[in-house]
DNA sequence: GCCGTTTTCGGCCCGACTGTTTTCAGTCG
């Protein structure tokens, strides 16, 4: 079966195609967001392709492509004949009419497709390594618009682009933004900054940071900007936006420490992984009064603000970075002629002037929330209760069981979950039959002395390769908490790894599915199964699905948590605790379950303790907490 | 190529910055 992502690849590089041919601009624009949709679909198109899924088995397959809000007749055929057949006629004849080599191309900052056709067209460049060519010999100054300043740009743009300059991670990318959030709020005349973008909403990797400052003086705020510490190249610097390179933490690449080494041999962990890395910084200076529209505009993803301004001109409104104002036709913008907005000042005035409710940044994807009635309820970092995943210094971990106790305590806790590895994570320290007794005797021990919170004896058992669990059923009995999780064979097949994974949440003791994929973002895919199935059996056996917070794992992710939030599962934020700044992590998991419109009482770390114990009990059948 | 509480045809979001073009095209978000 084709997965969602491989059906929007596709899509995506007809796009891609269609637009170094000079094609109909429109048409690109629909291949584009089909691609995008599909993309952050939860459910599997692929099998709805091939005339499967259950709830609407007898509408022909066509027809239930069709009901996805950006895919019409032409695009649904393409889908089905990519599933049935494996490839797409129109993707091959497009392939066969321009050369490999200029996808690469495309991929350069400030090279967009008629820069590269004109390359292809004008100076024959297919590749990479013709554009080189042309630009070491001169001759590309022959071309329009190529003068010395663009091909000096340009030379810089593929240094960076050889690099291998990629998306940061959100744990990378949030202390960056915040520094430089902070750092503007001291400039002289700054009355505001926030960042903005993919950032705010919390999306799982970034590819450059936004921020946003309201001022009295511009100028003042675009000099502080462009010599902030960290800056390495001013890449361009005008009265109301600016753009730098800045350097990426050393310190922001944690992963390299603990956490790393449960993964195995063969997965060596990359001290300085984040060394030498940059991400460019976007400042944008606007007016106060325009603050609400312009963080708005500067947040929301381009299908949501698409979505937003086709709503307003439904209601006669033009909404824009300085504002929602009437729409006149005018060819000056309503802001250039003192036309006074109907609303600007804050986000909660606009979407109220749109008809809408507010809706939270991590929502704005254009996923159904302009649609909706009322702000939903999101699980948020204050509502969380309980760890129900870490490790201690018995196998993996940093802390000793008192230590950690209090860790979580000082959270503000009522209960921690000590989940230690099990034996067949050996490079873990994984503990044999024999320490996991003698360490849950321990575990329960501290909990008789410490006051203030619950401590639960748990594991966190290997879920083999087949599917079965690392300890018996008689060991796994004695627990207060079983998370199940995969950490090896993570490249099976997605059958396999959709029967492994059944075969865990079927099983009667499980009470965690923990990081379901074992993905490690921009590193290792992991596992991928058939997730509505995992769903389905999650909530059939009221197993709870992790969503790891650990910004590297962020798994599950966002449109699997959607997916079972809408199926009614239970979600467990856990931050897989190997030290005590790993509680810091909550903040990217919880973020990842808002881009899941995760509700509180969805999530079973919100749970008050008796609640929250009474569910892990009735998991093993009315065994009483306190072990045999 | 998609879409429709003003349309099944004729639209399709909006603005800033850069470089080179003396009035704008291309790219980006």
């Amino acid at each position: 079966m084709a997965s969602n992502a491989e059906i929007a690849g596709a899509l995506s590089q007809i796009a891609q195609l269609l637009e170094l041919l000079g094609e109909d601009k429109f048409r690109v624009i629909s291949h584009q967001k089909a691609a995008r949709i599909v993309e952050g679909l939860p459910l599997e198109l692929g099998q709805i392709a091939a005339g499967g899924g259950t709830p609407e088995g007898l509408k022909p397959a066509r027809q239930r492509l069709m009901d996805v809000d950006g895919i019409g007749p032409k695009i649904a055929d393409k889908i089905i004949e990519f599933e049935t057949t494996g490839r797409i006629g129109e993707l091959d004849e497009l392939r066969a009419r321009v050369p490999a080599g200029l996808g690469e191309l495309l991929q350069i900052g400030g090279l967009g497709p008629k820069t590269v056709a004109l390359l292809w067209k004008e100076a024959g460049v297919t590749d990479l390594a013709g554009l080189k060519r042309v630009i070491d010999d001169g001759s590309i100054l022959g071309l329009p618009r190529m003068g010395e300043k663009a091909v000096e740009k340009l030379r810089h743009a593929i240094a960076l682009h050889a690099e291998g300059q990629t998306r940061l991670r959100l744990g990378e990318a949030l202390p960056v933004a915040e520094r430089v959030v902070a750092a503007m709020r001291e400039v002289r005349g700054v009355k505001r900054a926030e960042f903005a973008g993919s950032l705010r909403r919390g999306r799982e990797t970034v590819g450059d940071i936004d921020v946003l400052v309201a001022t009295t003086d511009a100028h003042a705020a675009a000099e502080a900007f462009c010599g902030l510490p960290g800056v390495r190249q001013v890449l361009s610097k005008g009265e109301t936006r600016c753009s730098v390179r800045m350097s990426v933490d050393l310190d922001a690449g944690r992963w390299a420490g603990a956490g790393e080494k449960e993964e195995g041999a063969g997965e060596a962990p990359s001290p300085a992984a984040s060394a030498g890395k940059s991400v460019q910084v976007d400042l944008r200076v606007v007016p106060e009064a325009s603050w609400g529209s312009a963080l708005m505009y500067f947040t929301g993803s381009k299908d949501h603000n698409v979505r937003l301004r086709e709503r307003a001109l439904k209601m006669g409104l033009t909404l824009n970075d300085y504002g929602l104002f009437p729409n006149d036709d005018h060819e000056t913008p309503p802001q250039e002629r003192g036309i006074k907005p109907v609303a600007s000042r804050t986000e909660q005035e606009v979407f109220k002037a749109l008809g809408l409710p507010y809706i939270p940044p991590e929502l704005r994807e254009d996923r159904g929330e302009v649609a909706l009635k009322k702000t939903p309820t999101l699980v948020e970092v204050a509502d969380i209760r309980a760890e129900l995943h870490a490790h201690t210094a018995a196998s993996d971990g940093e802390l000793s069981i008192e230590d950690l106790a209090r860790a979580a305590m000082a959270r503000g806790f009522h209960t921690l979950a000590v989940t230690d590895h099990s034996k067949s994570s050996v490079i873990a320290n994984g503990l044999s039959p024999e320490r996991l007794r003698t360490h849950a005797a321990a575990v329960r021990a501290a909990g008789k002395h410490i006051k203030g919170i619950t401590l639960l004896a748990g594991s966190e058992v290997d879920i083999l390769a087949d599917g079965s669990l690392d300890y018996d059923d008689d060991l796994l009995g004695t627990l207060d908490v079983v998370v199940a999780s995969p950490h090896t064979a993570l490249s099976q097949a997605p059958e396999l790894a959709t029967r492994r994974l059944l075969r865990a949440v079927e099983h009667p003791m499980v009470h965690i599915l923990g990081h379901p994929t074992g993905r490690l973002i921009l590193r290792r895919s992991g596992l991928s199964p058939d997730m509505g199935a995992i769903i389905a059996a999650a909530v059939e056996h009221r197993v709870a699905l992790e969503i790891n917070a650990h910004w590297m794992r962020l798994d599950l992710r966002d449109t699997h948590v959607k997916a079972a939030v809408d199926a009614g599962c239970l979600i467990a934020i856990n931050c897989d605790v190997h030290a005590s700044s790993d509680f810091d992590n909550l903040r990217f998991g919880v973020l990842t379950g808002r881009r899941g419109w995760l509700p509180p009482e969805q999530c079973v770390n919100t749970w008050a303790a008796d609640r929250l114990h009474e569910w892990l009990r009735s998991k093993q059948g009315g065994r009483r907490r306190g072990g045999r």
